[in-house]
DNA sequence: CTCCCGATAT
DNA sequence: ATATCAGGAG
């Protein structure tokens, strides 16, 4: 036991001191963060985002560079068989799911929106496959329309860490995300938070040594990293 | 809660 | 072998 083991002595978490800090250095040190998803119009970016559900964006964007050159309209996610679009989007996991959805969200995207994707959340809610998450991620990027906080699963362990908040909900940890941070920062630092997580706040081994911003983050200091909650039991 | 599910790092 | 990756539905 290391008895000279310091303690969290930074801003209390949540406070405007203590957020306004990280993001302050989170955007000094990723200027140029934001969606890392390849799209070139809104329904592929909630396709590609459809797609990227458990996934890296990095396999969603090998997937999409091919799949949109095969599929390049609505209509053609649409009509397409749901046989083959699995297996266009195989590598990306849980491709029948995918799939399934891709063309359900395509058909109602014809018949009830005009082949547009809707701008607002109760509307994209409506699409199957599409819950908070994409939809604050196709908002935010493809509209500049922003109505909440995109919570995924890098938003959610860093904010656990930063003790931000106790919860696993991705839901409720977004309402109190939207409580904390000021509304014009939301979705520029859930792609901060997206990069950091990345680089240096991973999942598994948090590089604590060399993160910048360890003086605000209580986790930096416990004996042992606040981890994702696991619900697998094997 | 369970299921969907391939790719990758450790 | 196991955890995790810009989740969502039943």
């Amino acid at each position: 036991m290391n008895l000279a083991a310091p303690i969290y002595t930074g801003p209390t978490p949540g406070s405007p001191e203590q957020v306004n800090a990280i993001i302050a250095e989170l955007r000094r040190l990723y200027p140029q963060a934001k969606c890392s998803l390849d799209f070139s119009n809104p329904v592929e970016l909630l396709i590609a985002t459809q797609l990227s559900a458990q996934c890296t964006d990095e396999r969603v964007n090998i997937v999409t560079a091919k799949l949109f050159k095969k599929y390049p309209s609505v209509n053609d996610f649409a009509e397409a068989s749901q046989e083959e679009l699995e297996q266009d989007i195989r590598s990306t996991g849980f491709y029948r799911n995918k799939a399934k959805n891709i063309r359900a969200t395509s058909q109602r995207l014809i018949s009830v929106y005009g082949g547009k994707v809707p701008r607002t959340m109760e509307d994209l809610l409506t699409l199957p496959g599409v819950a908070r998450k994409t939809a604050n991620v196709v908002l935010g990027n493809a509209f500049g329309i922003v109505v909440g906080f995109v919570v995924d699963t890098h938003v959610g362990r860093l904010s656990r860490r930063f003790g931000w908040t106790t919860n696993t909900d991705p839901v409720k940890i977004e309402q109190e995300l939207m409580l904390i941070v000021p509304k014009q920062d939301w979705l520029d630092l859930s792609h901060l938070l997206i990069f950091h997580g990345r680089a240096i706040c991973d999942a598994r081994k948090p590089l604590c040594e060399q993160c910048t911003i360890a003086h605000l983050c209580p986790s930096a200091f416990a004996a042992t990293p606040v981890r994702n909650t696991s619900t697998k039991i094997h």
